[in-house]
Formats: structure tokens, sequence, C-alpha cells
DNA sequence: ATAATCACCTGCTCGC
DNA sequence: TGCGAGCAGGTGATTA
């Protein structure tokens, strides 16, 4: 499940073989992603002049305008030799002239591929999205700010797109820890310097799983092209009945909004 | 307007 | 051993 510190270490395993690049051709084998595969015919020949990262998107920017990528649920990239042959998820292929081709794998297809003209950022994916989790702007002043109507569970108003992006379920729960703060608190009952804590918990962690991305990242070419999903690190997801790291409690587990929540009922309130 | 639920999709685990 | 059920999860669309 690729969240923002996945994306991001991707984009770093990758951008060395993309950037500066000419996209001399592709193959769509399987069209239906989420939506409708869009590669336009005016991108053949066109030089690829960087990848940036908003929210869990890829951005392959070209002169006039740019592949918008989301890895969905189970999506990878791996540069291969171009004519290597494709397994059975490959669904996508971006040939460089290199002699290189950067493989989108998806088995479960919730991925996305896209294209803007000019800024990327006009995508009506990207318009309405909340701001970046490790911006200066993302604090517990925006926190507490965005918060003050919401009655839904704090857990949720964190994973919010529209509020702040790139916080999937994995790292909701263990920021939610690491502050010491209950999932299912209403937002707007959570205090201005619980806010500023969590903020910086969550700053905090997605930091370190991004530093965890770089320091296991697998080599993208030829490999499976997965980066370490930070598993050693967690203290709470996917540890429900297991004791707490802190005091041994055994962790509950529940459910909020339809996902799997893990929290210590000693640590947080 | 906010909140809750649904849908998309496949691989994997589980119980029988 | 085989098989259906349940689950996982990002996020836009739909419903309440």
């Amino acid at each position: 499940m690729p969240e923002l510190p996945e994306v991001e270490t991707t984009r770093r395993g990758i951008r060395s073989h993309v950037e500066g690049r000419r996209l001399t051709g592709w193959e769509v084998r399987q069209p239906q992603l989420r939506w409708p595969v869009e590669v336009p015919a005016k991108l053949r020949n066109a030089r690829l002049l960087r990848v940036r990262r908003r929210a869990k998107y890829l951005l392959f920017e070209f002169d006039e305008g740019a592949l918008i990528l989301h890895l969905g649920m189970s999506g990878s990239l791996r540069i291969v030799e171009t004519g290597s042959p494709p397994g059975k998820h490959d669904h996508v292929d971006l040939h460089l002239d290199s002699g290189y081709t950067l493989r989108l794998r998806d088995p479960r297809r919730f991925g996305s591929l896209h294209y803007q003209d000019n800024v990327a950022e006009q995508h009506w994916l990207l318009a309405r999205l909340g701001v970046e989790p490790l911006e200066d702007d993302f604090d517990g002043a925006y926190l507490h700010r965005m918060s003050r109507k919401r009655k839904i569970a704090v857990k949720s108003f964190l994973m919010d797109g529209r509020v702040v992006v790139g916080i999937g379920n994995i790292y909701a729960n263990e920021a939610l820890f690491m502050a010491g703060i209950r999932p299912r608190i209403a937002a707007r009952r959570v205090t201005r310097a619980r806010y500023d804590l969590l903020a910086s918990q969550v700053k905090a962690v997605l930091q370190a799983a991004i530093e965890e991305g770089g320091t296991t990242l697998r080599d993208f070419v030829g490999s499976d092209g997965r980066p370490g999903y930070f598993r050693a690190e967690l203290k709470v997801y996917g540890r429900e009945r297991l004791p707490c790291v802190v005091c041994a409690t055994p962790l509950t587990g529940i459910r909020t909004g339809q996902r799997a929540t893990v929290y210590c009922r000693n640590c947080q309130h």
C-alpha cells in the first residue's frame, strides 16, 4: 500500500533514470485501471523534464504537460530493459531513449494514469487537495483551525485529503499513537496544544519512513521495484492484541470509518 | 455542509 | 485439497 513515503521513495529511485530522457513510445496492455489510462499521442518523442510528487501522485513533467500517476493500493514502478517480457500485471510501459523502460505493475488496478496540459496541479484530481504534511504550512494551528466544526473522528480527519494529503491508514495510526491521541475523539474536541504535537509527530513519522526507504531502497533497475514498507518501525499498525511497545498493554483493534484502527488504551487519551 | 457508505480490483488468509 | 467468504485499502462518487 504505497503511502506518501513509499511514493517519495519511488520518485527518488526512478528520477535519475527518467529525467532528461525522451519518451520514444509506450504500450498500454491494460487500459482499465481506476480510470481509463491516458497517454496522448503528442507525447511521442517529448522530453521528460522532471519527476515531482504531489500528495501520492507522481507528476512526470514534459514541455507542454504532465503525466499524472497514482499507484493506488498495489502499484509499483521499475526500470527494465526495453523489450523484457512483461508479467501478468505489468499494465503500462513507457519506453525511454536510454534503452530502458519505465514499467507500471498494479495487480489490483486501483492506480491511475492521466494527462494534463500545462500545469499538472490544474488537473481535477489535484485541484482540491489539502496541504503537504512535510511543508511548513502544515502545523498544529492549521489542524486546529480546520477542525473546529468537524465532528468526525480525529483519525478520519487526519486522513481527509482535502485537509492534508498523503496520510493513509498506516501512518495515521502511527502518528496518533506517537501523539498519545485516541483515534475516535471528535476532531473539534482536540486542543491546539495536542494538534501541535500531532502535526510534529506526523512530520516525524513520515520523515523517518522516507529516510528508511532511502536506506533500504532497492535498486529500481531489474529489481521488483518495491521500496521497503517501514514494517519494522511500526508501533501499532498491524499489532492489535500485541503488547504496546511503551507500556506492554495489549493494543486495541477497532474500526473507524471502515478502516482498521489500532491504539493503546493506556497511552492514548 | 458534513458524514457515512459504496464501489472499484486482486491476492491472500481463513474456516469448513 | 478445494472453495467460498472475508479482508485489505486510496479515494472519488453516491447517499443520507
